[in-house]
DNA sequence: CGAGTTTGACCGGCGC
DNA sequence: GCGCCGGTCAAACTCG
């Protein structure tokens, strides 16, 4: 999955015979950052691949026994008393129907305190609860939310525990919101954002990713800018691809971009430019 | 008193 | 046509 390699990389930070040990010195920065990016980008591809790998498995599944399939499989489970659940990346049965997943839909897994009872998924926006049911193929409720920030927001989002590991909360996000991210100017007027969960993005498009890819080509070819430079162009360049990119959520982007834009201010402030910090989503 | 939550009722889609 | 189920509505309730 790797697109740029050492090699290729060497050849270009020695065209200049003429460069001076500070340029060797921010070249080799250069490599450092490369290679740890190549190997953040490669354990995120890992993880793509298992889920894409999953989700395949599941469409394999799906499709090979049929629609019938799933009436069988749930027969047999009611007749022997129990609830069906297969084996996959989703913790709930209804989401593995061979039902067509809308394209504005998407998930996110967020990491919580099992003792913590509550539904709630602090990604910034703000929601209005409007529902709550218990559904057959999970104990745990599931709540029903609207986005309350924006008088016409469509965006809703359903959030359950997941049955199979009880400190996750499966948040299901459904449109995109017609307003701006109320983390990046809080409402209250506090200067800190509100803090992001653990979010795990769950769906089978490696789009994501790739954007790192590209952000690399475009800083070797830029590497005569500042590092400032392309970390704003790398942030703009992921918000960017998050945004276009129908697998992602609104929230998901924003949650994300807001991260990395408050790191790039960050260190524009500290002028300590080290592009050594990574981001884990 | 207004905003948000709870919860039972209702509706529509889908399978049998 | 009937029943099941997920999603939504809306009145009652709670809280600050």
């Amino acid at each position: 999955m790797d697109k740029i390699t050492t090699s290729t990389l060497t050849i270009d930070l020695n065209t200049d015979p003429m460069h001076n040990s500070c340029e060797a010195t921010r070249n080799h920065d250069l490599v450092e950052e490369l290679n740890r990016i190549k190997s953040e980008n490669k354990k995120l591809n890992n993880m793509l691949t298992i889920v894409r790998q999953n989700y395949d498995g599941l469409l394999q599944k799906n499709s090979g026994e049929e629609e019938q399939s799933r009436t069988r499989k749930r027969k047999l489970a009611e007749e022997n008393g129990i609830n069906y659940h297969h084996e996959c990346c989703c913790d709930e049965w209804s989401h593995c129907r061979p039902k067509e997943i809308k394209s504005n839909e998407s998930r996110v897994h967020v990491r919580i305190d099992p003792s913590d009872m509550s539904l709630i998924v602090n990604d910034g926006y703000q929601w209005r609860k409007y529902g709550q049911k218990v559904t057959r193929d999970n104990p745990s409720p599931r709540a029903y939310y609207k986005c309350s920030f924006a008088p016409y927001c469509p965006v809703k989002k359903k959030v359950q525990r997941s049955v199979n590991d009880p400190s996750l909360l499966v948040a299901t996000y459904e449109g995109q919101h017609n307003h701006q991210n109320p983390t990046r100017a809080p409402p209250g007027g506090s200067s800190s954002p509100k803090s992001i969960p653990n979010i795990e993005c769950s769906g089978g498009s490696t789009t994501g990713v790739d954007f790192l890819d590209q952000s690399i080509h475009h800083k070797i070819a830029i590497n005569e800018n500042s590092s400032s430079a392309f970390h704003k162009f790398f942030v703009e360049q992921m918000a960017s691809s998050l945004v276009n990119n129908p697998t992602f959520t609104a929230a998901l982007a924003a949650a994300i971009t807001g991260r990395l834009l408050d790191e790039a201010v960050s260190e524009n402030n500290d002028e300590n430019i080290s592009n050594s910090r990574g981001f884990s989503v």
